[in-house]
DNA sequence: CACTCGCCCGAGCCGGAGGCTGAGGAGGAG
DNA sequence: CTCCTCCTCAGCCTCCGGCTCGGGCGAGTG
């Protein structure tokens, strides 16, 4: 038996979200909770296995209302459904420590499905969610690509001044540390930004840290 | 019927995921492949619904295959189904269009929930897997949270500026942008590098970046 | 050997970047 | 009305950033 918690701040899900999930026999909604700070209290009453929450709500934070539950002993799975629009929380909400990401229009014959998966371990997606993770974090692989190239043309000597520069040094600094002449480090600068293709040693900054140069 | 094509080197997996699927009376087994090319092949042939396929193949990579697979009319699902260490792949894997990334150590009786999700048009991933998306994405966050709270103790102006900045453009290319005079901008630059604790645009450059203001 | 070529270093020049002071107008809070 | 914040702009000065040119050094090449 599956014993749920069903957190929106919006009563009408709650009830609707009950109704669906009720013509599955290995699912038991055992409470409801109406904000973050009422969804930890709820959690520590009924030891749910798992909760079905909204991220959009008023006072406490869903996000941090995940962070919270998770974070008790024997906690539960916890599977984020909210509204559209959301989708670029998907990595704040699987850091919190979430068991999936779903958007309200998921077809209600799915959600019984999704819940035992979830709860197996599993993490799940929506859609448009997956979509958005990808775009996310693909336009940084593309970056880092080209950017791994361009210095790839860089010789040695360069590839050093072209860190100090991601570091934010001036002239002068990146002289000091690699014992060079000021006059030096900036005929330095100008070739390889003539080689990289860039305006100014901000963008030239900008690719440095592209091609994973340097880290923060 | 959900109609299911294995792919995987090594046939003993193959004849395993046959039986273990073989229990649901919804899912049928319609073939199997060896290699990332023979999959192509057998989803032109027998038009599954959904595909298995694992990452560490001979010859054609799995990661190409099904770049090539989800590329074709009427496209089957793809989930991933590999050994552990593969986890880092899981970006590309998504990027590439797959429905989910399963390890190989998921239990055989959760199989079948999964491949009925993830037909459905959910993504789903295995514990170890979102473990690793999320800290191959949590270490920017530091920096983009430090980077977030700076930003917002800018005024609206000073963000624009500090956008230009960090996109390469000098004082003048930013003026021009904000219809602006040079010299305000330049009040504008000084006054963000103060409140941003940077020496240089440089560093308020890769700022921004961090800060999600400007995208490669 | 002489010649070339790429990489490493450097000087000098000039325009832009950055800091400082001062100041006017628009709008909100008291 | 006054005080305050923010937006806008000017002028000045200093210094850094970027460009051009040139020399030394080692490795190939004919």
């Amino acid at each position: 038996m599956i014993r749920v918690l069903l957190v929106d701040d919006e009563r009408m899900v709650c009830a609707h979200l009950r109704t669906i999930l009720g013509v599955a026999d290995d699912i038991e909604v055992v409470g409801e909770a109406y904000d973050g700070a009422e969804a930890v209290e709820s959690v520590l009453r009924h030891r749910p296995d798992l909760v079905l929450m909204d991220l959009h709500m008023p006072g406490v934070d869903g996000l941090t209302a995940i962070e919270q539950i998770v974070d008790l002993p024997n906690a539960p799975r916890v599977i984020v459904l909210t509204t559209f629009g959301l989708e670029q929380y998907i990595l704040r909400v699987l850091h919190a420590g979430a068991a999936g990401f779903l958007l309200k229009d998921t077809p209600p014959e799915d959600l019984i499905g999704l819940v035992r998966v979830a709860m197996d371990g599993h993490t799940v997606l929506s859609p448009a969610v997956t979509r958005d993770l990808v775009t996310a974090s693909s336009g940084r692989n593309a970056a880092r690509e080209r950017a791994a190239l361009a210095v790839a043309a860089l010789t040695e000597r360069e590839i050093e001044v072209l860190t100090c520069i991601g570091e934010g040094l001036s002239n002068a600094q990146t002289a000091d540390r690699l014992f060079l002449s000021e006059t030096t480090v900036k005929s330095y600068v100008s070739r390889m930004l003539t080689k990289l293709d860039c305006a100014n040693r901000t963008q030239a900054g900008l690719l440095a840290y592209d091609a994973g140069l340097i880290r923060r």
